[in-house]
Order: C-alpha cells, then sequence, then structure tokens
DNA sequence: CACACGGATGATAACGTTTTCATGCGATGC
DNA sequence: GCATCGCATGAAAACGTTATCATCCGTGTG
C-alpha cells in the first residue's frame, strides 16, 4: 500500500518498496550503470506498481542541462510562422528536445520583458525568435544577456546570431522574373515591417534600381489579406499598374479577390506574384505564381544553431535556403506586349 | 567580480554580493515577506549587476507545482490546430503559464509512448491532447495514468475529460441548409478519422437521416486539399451531384478548383460548403460557404478545463461552441429548382 | 595464499530554491 | 519596569533526483 494516497510517489517509495536504494533505482532508470537482472526487475515492478513517473524539475536541477528550447513569435498561426515552428519542433523532437512556444503580442518594451520572463522563468536551454516583425525585433532587444539566443529573420541583422531565409534575393528573383517579361516597372503590396529593413521590400527595390525601372511608392498592408483587397480595388482603377508583387500570398489572394470584382484580368492584364508558396495559392484560379520559401528548414536551420550555441561547438555552415519561384498562372507579359 | 565565469550565478552569489542571507534575496524575489527598504535595494543592485536569474528547475522542485502545458498534437500547420494552439497559448500566457508542443507524428502505439515519454520528462503540471486525428486518439489512449489530461476534439469521447468543438451539430446545420435549398442529397468529402466517430461525417450522416435522404457512399480525402482536387475531377463528371459538403475549408478549395477547371458552375450547378471557417474562403470566386467554429475558444476552453483539473477544481461549465454557418457565394439552390 | 582488481551496491553530497523555525530587537501594554 | 508582541532576519530543512565516493564481495594473478 502506498503510503500516502495524496502525495505521488518518488524515487523513494519505489526504493523502499523494492527493497533497494534509492541510486539504485536511480541507475536502473537512466541506464549509466550496469543493475543485477534480479533488482533490475524488482525495481521495475514497483515503478509499475506504483506509478512512478521521475520529477522532471528535480532532473532539471541536477543535470544542469536542460533539454527546452523557448520558441518566441509575434503569431503563431500564420503560414511562415507556423511552419517555420514546425521545422524547429520536429528537429528538436528528433533530437531529444521540446519546445516551448510563447507568443509575444505587443511591442512595447515592458509588456516584451515581461512576456520574456515569464518564458524565461522556466529552466531553458536556449530561445528562438521569430523576427519576423517589430514584435520580432522587440523580442530580441529585450532578451536579457547569457541566454543562448538565435534569431530567425528575413534578412541578416546584428547583436544575435541570424538565420536567414533570404528573402532578398528571393524578392529580387520574383522582380526580375516580372520585368523580364517586359513589365515596365512592378508594384508592391508590403507585409508590415516592410518600412526599412525586410529583406523582401529592399530585394523589390534594389531588383528595381539595378534595371533602372521606375520605383513606384511601396503599399504597405497588415497581415491581413482584406487589406490587400482593399488596396486591391483602388489598384483596379489604375491602368499604369501592370505587376504586383505581394509580401506574401495570403494578401496576393486577396489582391486577386479585388481584381476579380473589379472584372480586371490577371494575368492578361495585371501579372500577380506572392510569395511564401501557401498551398492554396496553386489551387486559385489564376493558380498563384508565388516564391516558395522553406520554412520548415530555416525553422531546422535555427535548432541546429541554438544547439551548437548551447554547446558553445562551431555552428553549422549557414547555407541560407534557396528561394524557388513557382511561375503558375497568375503572371505573364504586360497588355502592350500582348497586343504586338 | 563574480566568483567564477563559467558558471551562471545562483541565488548564493546574490546574497554574498549584497551582503545578506539567501532567504532574504528569496523574499525580495518573490515579494512573500516584507524586506527593509535598505536591504531590499541591495539586493537589487546585486541581481541586476550579476544578470542573476532564478533557477525555474529548483522553484518548480520545492513548489511542487509546474507551470508547463504540454500539447499534444498530430500537426500544428492545419488551420484548426494552429488556431486551437494559439487559443490555448493566449489563456496560458495570460495566466502565468507557458505551453510545450509536441508533434505525434505516427499513431503505432509505441512510437506513440516514447514521444509521450519525451514531453513528459519536463516537468508539466497538464495535457492537453488535440483528438483530431488517429494520431491524437493514439495519444489519448497512451497517456500514463496520473496525469491531468483533456482532450479537445470534435465530438465527446470516454476516458479522459473532452472539451468539444460540437462538429456534429455543426454538419447537421450545414446539410440541413444545402437540403432546405432543395438539394435531393448532399455528398460529403471527409477528412481523415472520418470513418466511424468523427464528428462532421456524423452529423452529415444524421441530417440526412432525419430528412429521409438518400445517404451517399461517404469519399474520404486526406488533409491534402490536392487528394480533394482528384476526386473533384471525377465528381464533375457525375450530374447526380448538385450539393457537397467538404470536411474543411481546404478541402473545398481543392474541389471547387477541380470543378472550375472541368467547367462546371458554382454555385448554379454545384453548391460547395466547406467547414471552419479558414479567412482564404471568403476570397475565392466564389466565396466560400462554410461552418465556422471557434477553435481559438476552444483552446481556451481547453486550458481552463486543464487547470481546473490541476486545482481540484470543479471544472468550468463546459458550453460547447457554437458553430455558425457563413453564407457566401458558393452555394445555392440545385439546378432543378432554377429551372422552374 | 596474499594481493590487486573490477563490478555491483549503498551512503552521502550536491543541485538552487522556498519554507519553516528560531532569534534578536524595538515597541507596546499592564 | 517587566512581560509580551510583532517584525525583520538568518539558520537550517526540505523538495526529488543524479553524481561521487567508499565499501563489499568475488575472481584472477603472482
Amino acid at each position: 500500500m502506498p503510503r500516502s494516497v495524496s502525495r505521488t510517489p518518488a524515487i523513494t517509495d519505489v526504493a523502499k518498496l523494492a527493497g533497494v536504494s534509492v541510486p539504485t533505482v536511480s541507475r536502473v532508470l537512466t541506464g549509466s550503470v550496469p543493475v543485477s537482472t534480479e533488482r533490475r526487475e524488482r525495481v521495475l515492478r514497483a515503478i509499475q506498481e506504483l506509478g512512478y513517473r521521475p520529477n522532471g524539475a528535480a532532473r532539471a536541477l541536477i543535470k544542469g542541462h536542460q533539454s527546452v528550447i523557448a520558441v518566441l513569435a509575434g503569431a503563431t498561426t500564420r503560414y511562415g510562422y507556423a511552419l517555420t515552428i514546425q521545422g524547429i519542433e520536429e528537429a528538436a523532437r528528433l533530437a531529444g528536445y521540446i519546445v516551448m512556444i510563447t507568443v509575444i503580442e505587443a511591442d512595447d518594451p515592458d509588456t516584451v520583458t515581461k512576456t520574456i520572463d515569464l518564458a524565461l522563468a522556466n529552466p531553458v536551454a536556449g530561445v528562438i525568435v521569430l523576427k519576423f516583425d517589430p514584435a520580432g525585433i522587440a523580442a530580441v532587444r529585450a532578451m536579457p544577456p547569457g541566454v543562448p539566443v538565435v534569431a530567425v529573420a528575413g534578412s541578416r541583422g546584428s547583436g544575435v546570431p541570424h538565420v536567414v531565409l533570404d528573402d532578398t534575393t528571393a524578392a529580387m528573383t520574383a522582380t526580375d522574373y516580372l520585368l523580364q517579361l517586359g513589365h515596365r516597372t512592378v508594384h508592391h503590396i508590403a507585409v508590415p515591417l516592410a518600412g526599412r529593413r525586410s529583406g523582401r521590400s529592399a530585394g523589390w527595390r534594389k531588383a528595381l534600381e539595378r534595371a533602372s525601372a521606375e520605383i513606384p511608392q511601396l503599399m504597405e498592408a497588415g497581415w491581413d489579406p482584406h487589406q490587400a483587397y482593399e488596396i486591391g480595388l483602388t489598384l483596379a482603377e489604375r491602368d499604369d499598374v501592370t505587376a504586383v508583387l505581394c509580401g506574401n500570398d495570403e494578401l496576393a489572394i486577396g489582391l486577386l479577390r479585388a481584381l476579380h470584382e473589379k472584372g480586371r484580368r490577371v494575368p492578361e492584364e495585371i501579372s500577380v506574384v506572392g510569395f511564401d508558396g501557401h498551398p492554396l495559392g496553386a489551387l486559385w484560379s489564376p493558380a498563384l505564381t508565388t516564391v516558395r520559401q522553406d520554412f520548415v528548414d530555416v525553422g531546422r536551420r535555427a535548432f541546429r544553431e541554438v544547439v551548437a550555441m548551447i554547446g558553445k561547438e562551431q555552428p553549422p555552415q549557414n547555407s541560407s535556403g534557396t528561394p524557388q519561384l513557382v511561375i503558375r498562372e497568375s503572371s505573364g507579359p504586360p497588355p502592350e506586349t500582348r497586343r504586338r
């Protein structure tokens, strides 16, 4: 009979029931040192009987080394975010780590610090910050020193190690593609943070500059595709717009809807290119041309990097994933070219 | 100068530097007992200087009460899954808890048990299982006794407390709606697990039975919208199909694409209704009629339930969220009615 | 036969924090 | 003016586990 009904069994209870010492039970559990078959079986039987389960806190305390990776993100449900987290989780699980998710909702320093403190109140081995938005930037800035931290971002940054998903190159590829089709210039509906430092907007601008094309006013949308829809309604009235690069596929789909409602034909009159490779983009009519980004892979790389930091090892060579232009139905030559 | 560069500072280091006892530092940290202003300031200064950060494992060990909630899920990126996790995370963070995510990849007992053991090797207060698929069912089954666990599912189940998202009612609502429009019957493309116990398929069947309508063969698709697309290609050839209820919005969009390619008009010839309320569904052409489910709310409810279990409190009254039929462009009366 | 050796085992220390208990001290009540 | 009380503080115990060290026993070697 267990000594106390209310208390969860501890290793001492197991040892007592099995008639062995506490360290022997521990040895059976960890398998670090051989234990005679007879005792091992007695111990296992006692564990079974008591429903014993080692206390993780005590384990973590003595081992000093933690096996939890904290992920800080401004959101979890957006396509790129969710996929990156998936990559982190998968790599972590395979390596025997567990991931903790904490959403950074605001970007004012106080709230961010409070949220980070909550996350870091638990024993974490390292931190991965999804630096895709202002909240992510604030999180990186608010990280206390001494904690291994890696940022995942669309472009390289300073302060902490960055694992990048080369957004700049990706946006240049997409913009170049549209220019080569004959478009005079390419308009751009950007996701937040697009202002100055977003890799996507930077790549778009750089490609236009290199081609000496006119650089139109950047249109900033939020994350909500409806905002791109609203922008699209006004864009549909303009006949100087023949190609639009969107900051992500959701925005592109919002834009497509607006153009459709206004009777503008895609790609005959206007070409639309999205960003990310959202699976639903392929099922639109017209199917969305996009730049596929390997978010899962960047998540895996971030995990490897943070583990290397923990172990003070040399980080693995940080190949940034190659973006892939996926040409589908929503892009083509501009109307002028067609008329020729 | 800190004593050792390599070691992270502990509470003893703070106490030494501040010239107070260890418990006093602890009292400053927890605020449980008043400390004289002078000492409090010395302690805070020492903490600042050392960059001290309390060890969560030691805290968890002594307090006995953990503040980590483990979430077990078959996937994280699918719309409903991601939103449920979002709801859990939000509620948890506000209550001072942190969530750990672990994906259950396979559904064979061995792998599942191993994954759960990995998750439970950490100090967790309770577990929430997303029982939306076979992996989730396997996880619930493999949970060791003694751990507070709540399942989130589309229909009520046994064994552990369930927080439900009344899929059955939702599917009945959608099916009734289509029948009332005049459709002779409603076809159904189901998500996995649809076999016998899925609430969605059950509701669809029940509504047809109640209306004494013919019950067509259920078509089972995976989670990939392309499978619904494939099914749609064959469905487009049949003229006995006038209404299709899909197991989720992604499948519905795959179906819409197939019908569009085959030149079948929606909703004039065929009505399509999705499930979940995916934001992109509203931007399709035609905009997708769907049954919106409040996943975020079910996540919140699951969290409250598991916290109640931990504290042995009476669980909050478990109102199952009311599904909401969102009628958009993809559904309408059947062709016969229109001809009249 | 004495001795070293190796393998299994138990006693004890250690991890870093909070809680409990005891102490000293100034203020208060009779 | 003495006993009592409350308050801030420090010493020590406690949480549950693993690591370290010593011990014991059996075996092989000289």
